[in-house]
DNA sequence: TCGTTCCCCTTGCGTCGCGATGGGAGTGAT
DNA sequence: ATCACTCCCATCGCGACGCAAGGGGAACGA
């Protein structure tokens, strides 16, 4: 089993780490780490892509963040979801569902053309 | 029913182009016309999205072109699929449909972790 | 002759994922 | 005390790519 190819993350990324707030405030680190084991290791979010994302969620209003304490005792940023992330997950979820399935349909295709 | 997110185009263009040319050789135009009508006119590509994207592919040698006459005798450039170009949508469409499977499982998560 | 369809192409822009890099602070072992 | 390690934050620069906009040209019917 070769590695997954990383280019199909775009425009899923944003869609994970809203779903990893769902739950709850949880601090950049923790975001990682359930993506990690909520995909079974197969997809590995790197520092450096996490956090300038989490930055674009927050400039765009759709999670907010506020320091605190970890359970390891460390200065965490602890990032929520807002009200607008709430529905972005939603329609963002749909929307990918919807062309995952159309997609799917394509390129699962066994005759050239239907017209 | 608002309109799918086209970020999630990315690392699946590719694909969709490769499998358009799975049944034999089509020019350009046809290429975009197929997609449109295997996915019910819900994916549409611009030529300015589409000719790079198969100028791409050709410079990687997954598809070789030649000029021909189209079926309203216009001169167009045929594409068809290079064998690497058969087993990249082999490979490229085992690895889409993997991630979409952890990627889905992921967002649909309705516990926040299992370990 | 004119509009429409078919068919080709490039340029510039913005976005984004990511590797590399650079901290700093807590914790346990030596 | 010192060191290695884990946890947690962040930035920068690069490369890739989707796309809107713009620019032809040739066939064909009205």
């Amino acid at each position: 089993m070769d590695d997954l190819d990383v280019s199909l993350m775009r425009g899923t990324l944003d869609l994970l780490i809203l779903k990893a707030l769902s739950w709850g405030p949880r601090h950049g680190y923790a975001v990682v780490e359930w993506i990690e084991q909520a995909t079974d290791a197969e997809l590995l979010i790197g520092e450096g892509t996490l956090y300038p994302a989490l930055h674009r969620l927050e400039r765009r209003g759709l999670v907010t963040s506020a320091w605190g304490v970890s359970e390891n005792n460390r200065q965490a940023k602890y990032y929520s979801l807002a009200r607008a992330g709430r529905a972005r997950l939603q329609a963002g979820s749909s929307s990918w569902h919807r062309f995952v399935e159309v997609a799917g349909r394509a390129l699962n295709a066994t005759s050239p053309a239907t017209a």
